[in-house]
DNA sequence: TCAGGTAATCAAGAAATGTTGATGAGTGGG
DNA sequence: CCCACTCATCAACATTTCTTGATTACCTGA
């Protein structure tokens, strides 16, 4: 669990669920076939190969994160990336560097307690 | 599984394991507290209250991972960020983008098969 | 209205991940 | 040499995530 304290994560459990979501296999191919262009389940699938209801799965964790809209057109639902999704994977990603200052390395004796 | 065809993504699995390596709040806290430096592991764990055990385990993730390097002095292991890592996360993102030239939907009869 | 196509949801099981407490290895002070 | 300290590793368990097959709902064309 591990409180928060002041952190520079402007939201850990936003950060959490985007990293999540793209650390698996599927997920990263389902967003390569949607860089293009908006995809329907079916085409992912037949393209991925994997069940209907795998894809289903994977989908619904893009979309709970934020990195998916998908939209019903007639029988087909068809999903598409958040552009902004991505652009906060690459804030994080900045917000994380370690400081340039580096500071000096603390030579108190003891290391803690 | 999903084979990987073709790809925009350098390395599928190199992207899954960094971004599984970010995907929880104990990491991330970890990374909040080497952001300026690098510390022992009994400061991590007083400072975030963790088990000794548990930020081990932790702190593998992130080394294998290759987001963090361990030192050893005398008694003391001392973890840093690897600052490349996060360049790599960064880079990923952008990757990542949906493509600028949006191609216009295709509205052939049938989605797919 | 009915049949077939598309996709979400569910339950059950499998697999991976995270937590805890215990043990053992290496280090260094006394 | 001994003891305390730091840390990695291990086994056992708990929890979460993923996969599969079945069911359900909805839409559309005939």
């Amino acid at each position: 669990m591990v409180t928060a304290a002041r952190t520079a994560l402007p939201d850990l459990a936003r950060a959490e669920s985007l990293f999540h979501a793209l650390s698996d296999a599927t997920r990263l191919a389902i967003l390569e076939m949607l860089r293009d262009r908006e995809r329907c389940v079916c085409e992912l699938q037949d393209e991925l190969g994997a069940a209907q209801s795998r894809l289903s799965f994977h989908l619904r964790v893009l979309k709970e994160a934020g990195v998916v809209t998908d939209r019903r057109e007639g029988r087909w639902s068809y999903y598409k990336i958040v552009p902004g999704a991505l652009a906060d994977v690459h804030d994080l990603a900045v917000a994380m560097q370690p400081h340039k200052g580096v500071l000096p390395i603390r030579r108190t004796g003891s290391c803690c307690r």
